[in-house]
DNA sequence: CGCCCCTTTGATATTAATCAAGAACTGTGG
DNA sequence: CCACAGTTCTTGATTAATATCAAAGGGGCG
C-alpha cells in the first residue's frame, strides 16, 4: 500500500513483520513503525481516506484482510468494539510520541536500546517471544531509517552494546543479556505502550 | 494535567495555545504538539486512562471541560459523532508521523521552516491567521523542544532564515515572506493534515 | 560458484550541542 | 514613569555527536 492511495480494507498481520515508512524528496526514507502479529497497521485508513504514507512487509507476511464497509458497521452497531479498535489507534499515537522523544532527546545507543525494549515488551504480549529474546527482522539500514541514524552509525552503536555485553546480536536473532542495564540506557518504562487492561 | 493522571474529563480549547510534552530524567523536555483554539489536546484520555504525557498552555488560555462519561455516551449513541472525534486523534498522529520524519530526516533549517507551515495552514483553517502571518507563542526553547534542537541552534536558524528574508519574526509575530521557498525548504505538503472533508 | 545485499571498519566532514556572557525584552512594584 | 528582576534572545568559541565517503569482508540464495 502506497502513500496517496485511497484504500477499501484495512491488513490485519497474522505472521510476519511490517512496517510503515515515507519516501522523502532527496530519496532518504523516515520508518514510522514497525508491526508484529497481530497489528492492523493500517487502521486510521477506516476513517482518513487518502494514505499519507506507505506500508510494506519486512519478511514473508500472513495477512488478512478487512473491508471497510462491513467494519464501519460492526463499530456503528457496537460501540465497544469500536472503542477498541479506537484504543489501538491512540496507542499507535503513543509510540510514535515515544518515538519522537528518542529522536529528540535521546542519544542514538538510548534509541536503539529503546527500541529493543519495546519490541520485546510488544512481542511478549502476544506470547511471541519469552527471556528476554526475539527474531529481529529489519536490517541496520531500516533500524536507522525508523530512528534518523545513518546505517554506519547504527552498526557502530550496535558493537558497542555488544562489546559491553547488554546484547547479543547474530543472524538476526536478539538476545537481551541486560534488561535491567538496557531499559536504563534507553530510559525505557513500558506505560505508553498501556499494556494493562485494567490500567486502560 | 499530568503524566500519571487519571482524567474524567476532556478539555477543549476554545483560546490561547498549549502543548503536550514529556519531561525525561535528565532535565530534558520533549513537546510532542502545539495546540490552537479548537483542538481537544487530551481527547485520547477517553480510552487511555493513564496519560503518559503531560498538557499545559502556553498562553492565557480559556477552555471548557467535558467530562469523560457524557462525552462516551454521546459516541456510542451517534457513531457519527464517534468517528468524527476517532478521526481528530487519527489526524493527531499524522502530525506526530510528519514531526518524526523532520526530526530523523529534515536538517534544523527543514524542521523549523515545515513547523511554520504547519502552523499556518492549521491557524488559517480555523480562521485565525491570513496574508501567512500569525503569532507565534511558544519561545525559541519551546521550537527546540518541539524538534529535538537547542535553543542556541533555533536560534541561528532564525536568525539565517531572517537574513533570507524568508521570514519576518519580531514579538513573536511571524511573517511568512515566501511561502513557496519556505514551504519547499521545509519539505511541506499539507495531505498528512487531511483538511479537505471531501478527501476523508 | 558467484552475486548481491548486508555488515563492518577507517578516515574525514558536517551538523548541532554545550558553555559562556552580554543585550534586549517583559512584567512588576514603587 | 522608572527601576529592577527574571526571562528570552543573541553571539562567539569550543566540543561532541553523527553523517558521509570509501572500501573491504561475510552470508545466504539461486
Amino acid at each position: 500500500m502506497r502513500e496517496k492511495d485511497r484504500p477499501s480494507q484495512c491488513c490485519l498481520l497474522l505472521e510476519g513483520w511490517a512496517c510503515r515508512y515515507r519516501m522523502l524528496g532527496d530519496g532518504k526514507r523516515q520508518i514510522f513503525s514497525f508491526h508484529i502479529p497481530g497489528d492492523i497497521p493500517d487502521l486510521q485508513s477506516l476513517h482518513l481516506k487518502v494514505m499519507d504514507h506507505s506500508v510494506c512487509t519486512m519478511t514473508a507476511a500472513t495477512v488478512a484482510f478487512i473491508p471497510h464497509e462491513p467494519l464501519r458497521k460492526l463499530t456503528a452497531a457496537f460501540p465497544g468494539v469500536g472503542a477498541i479498535l479506537w484504543r489501538e489507534t491512540l496507542v499507535d499515537g503513543a509510540i510514535f510520541r515515544e518515538w519522537m522523544t528518542g529522536m529528540g532527546r535521546r542519544s542514538a545507543t538510548g534509541s536503539i536500546a529503546h527500541l529493543f525494549c519495546e519490541m520485546y515488551v510488544k512481542l511478549e504480549a502476544m506470547g511471541l517471544a519469552r527471556d528476554h529474546a526475539y527474531k529481529l527482522p529489519p536490517t541496520q539500514q531500516d533500524i536507522g531509517d525508523a530512528l534518523g541514524l545513518s546505517n554506519v552509525h547504527v552498526n557502530r552503536v550496535l558493537r558497542e552494546l555488544r562489546d559491553n555485553g547488554l546484547i547479543t546480536l547474530q543472524n538476526h536473532k536478539l538476545q537481551i543479556n541486560d534488561w535491567a542495564e538496557l531499559s536504563k540506557l534507553g530510559g525505557f518504562d513500558p506505560t505508553y505502550l498501556h499494556l494493562e487492561k485494567r490500567d486502560g
